[in-house]
DNA sequence: TTGTATGCGTTATCAT
DNA sequence: ATGATAACGCATACAA
């Protein structure tokens, strides 16, 4: 059914290696042939499989893309969209495709480095750090396997990420010279390391400015609306209360608003409001969110470009991208508007 | 370096065939020997490649999705993520990898039809319905291709897609029912389907109720906040002014609020708010939106079955999905609250 | 039940 | 510059 190479070369009267040679466009083959063979192969509709040429080659031609859908807090989950079109926009043109992998329930040991790795349907691997455990990790590293991780990690390996401390400080600074000094921060699971980097900014904002919080000023807990609602609750009913928040989501974010407005509390005027990420919603809420916008095509870019140049075997050693995240200054902390 | 099926034929002192049997767990091999080699291969780590298998099997046990990453307007978009999980939930199991495509710049004629398709990459796609163009559909066709459309299409395929008249009808419905009476409709190219189908259930429900809706009540145009602003400003401040509005987007119906915001419009009071599409934000407005959830994960799982069946040839003729949308209300139009 | 031989569609190493 | 032939790793029809 499918015409194959041999077709070809039946049809041009040459050779199959021939044939495979104008496909690679040998510079040894005369121009006269390549014309020749190139018609045929456009009169008879030729395309070549890239199964054959991958088994031949010992190469897919494929990256592998690893995320955990189940986990709907997932970071990489938002940006997902953009992540996936910056690596395409870099491995498409190099003639890779990107295959998704779920590995939500293969829990059981390496079975997606059976699915991807060992099976050899991918070339190389770009993970959340989330999903990229430690164990896994070193095996890919012992393989000599390539791979990218999205998220700080602390193997040897290669990851970018955003400057998670640089947007806690962005954020704490930004309101601290819109003219409010106590400020709290709500959200986050202590052990994840994007809650003690986001964290890390804020003290050391405050730090810089010669001020500290008390310590219940620090709420941690699910980075969504609800604990947001809950924690401001608390912290704006209190006797000595903060007088800005920096919030770990949008979501937390949101919580606080309907706080503060159910208390009464006016925003900038008595309490700013200042959340990480711009998604999904901070240009809409009342008042609009000051926030961090990330550029998340990029992180996708070069996730893509550094795979691509481990695959290709350009030993470029480890590499780090840190993001600096863009503050974009909203209602939420505008006090010299009220 | 890596170990092949000769490898643990030797090892196990067998022919080859008898370990390619044994992985395909072929009846006719005595227990005894799949045991052994089993046992061998463990030991030796050995993993089949995938390629070979795909060569040999003529297939390459992968689907394809293709998205147009570059319309960030696209319907798909905002849920891609939800599909992409409905889609690997049921080809995983069946042992198939997703692969992405991006076809934005693709314009040269069968680009990605080379890519992918003439190339063996995938045995089977899943389209966007504004991807899926009548001449690619009749080349699909022509080849005997599976392939699955996200969104309805007008040719012989099979489709799946929500209910947006349904949607229309629901979302206009409601709001009658809640009092309102003359309800206007803002947001929507013309020439799109998407639109013309919500249009459709909105002026039916009008029909239904044996009511109308003047023209202008009908604004075209982007379905983004600057237009659902622009459009709400021009109608309420008319003198035969709508009492509630039906949103082609969450976008649209915060431009909506902003407008009624500024008239000093309480809204629900005295006007009403429905939008389609729960997402990104319709919870999260001041005051809630009321919208139309869809189950879009579904809509991944079915778009994925479907074209499971098309591959395994599985003659099931055209099918179509319809998928009912979910009312959910909220503040912005329970009238009797305010 | 197991083994032999051939094919899948390329690439790559030799000769010529 | 071109051609014959052997990989690449697995599946399968046919023999044994």
């Amino acid at each position: 059914m499918k015409v194959t190479i041999s077709d070809v070369a039946k049809a041009a009267n040459v050779a199959k290696s021939t044939v495979s040679k104008v496909l690679n466009d040998s510079p040894k083959i005369s121009q006269d042939t390549k014309h020749r063979v190139r018609e045929i192969m456009k009169q008879m509709n030729y395309t070549p499989s890239s199964i054959a040429t991958g088994l031949a080659r010992q190469s897919s031609n494929t990256v592998g893309l690893l995320v955990d859908m189940s986990k709907g807090s997932e970071f990489l989950n938002q940006f997902f969209y953009n992540i996936i079109g910056g690596i395409e926009s870099v491995i498409g043109p190099l003639k890779y495709e990107l295959t998704l992998c779920n590995v939500q329930h293969n829990d059981e040991e390496g079975d997606f480095l059976n699915r991807l790795v060992y099976n050899q349907r991918v070339d190389g691997i770009i993970a959340n750090n989330s999903v990229l455990t430690e164990e896994l990790s070193a095996q890919l590293d012992q393989l000599g396997f390539p791979y990218i991780s999205i998220g700080e990690s602390n193997d040897p390996a290669s990851w970018v990420d955003f400057d998670n401390e640089a947007g806690g400080r962005m954020l704490t600074c930004h309101l601290l010279e819109q003219g409010y000094s106590q400020p709290a921060f709500i959200g986050g699971e202590p052990h994840e390391r994007i809650f003690t980097s986001r964290l890390n900014g804020y003290l050391k904002a405050l730090n810089q400015a010669g001020r500290s919080a008390p310590e219940r000023f620090i709420v941690n807990g699910q980075a969504d609306e609800h604990e947001g609602y809950r924690a401001a609750m608390q912290l704006l009913q209190g006797s000595d209360r903060p007088d800005c928040i920096v919030c770990m989501t949008n979501y937390v974010a949101f919580g606080v608003l309907r706080a503060a407005r159910e208390l009464g509390i006016a925003i900038p005027a008595q309490l700013g409001v200042a959340a990480f990420d711009e998604y999904p919603f901070s240009r809409y809420t009342t008042p609009p969110l000051t926030s961090l916008n990330i550029d998340t095509f990029k992180l996708g870019v070069t996730s893509g470009q550094w795979l691509m140049d481990l695959i290709q075997s350009k030993n470029t050693g480890s590499r780090q991208l840190l993001l600096e995240p863009e503050l974009i200054v909203r209602e939420s902390t505008l006090r010299h508007l009220s």
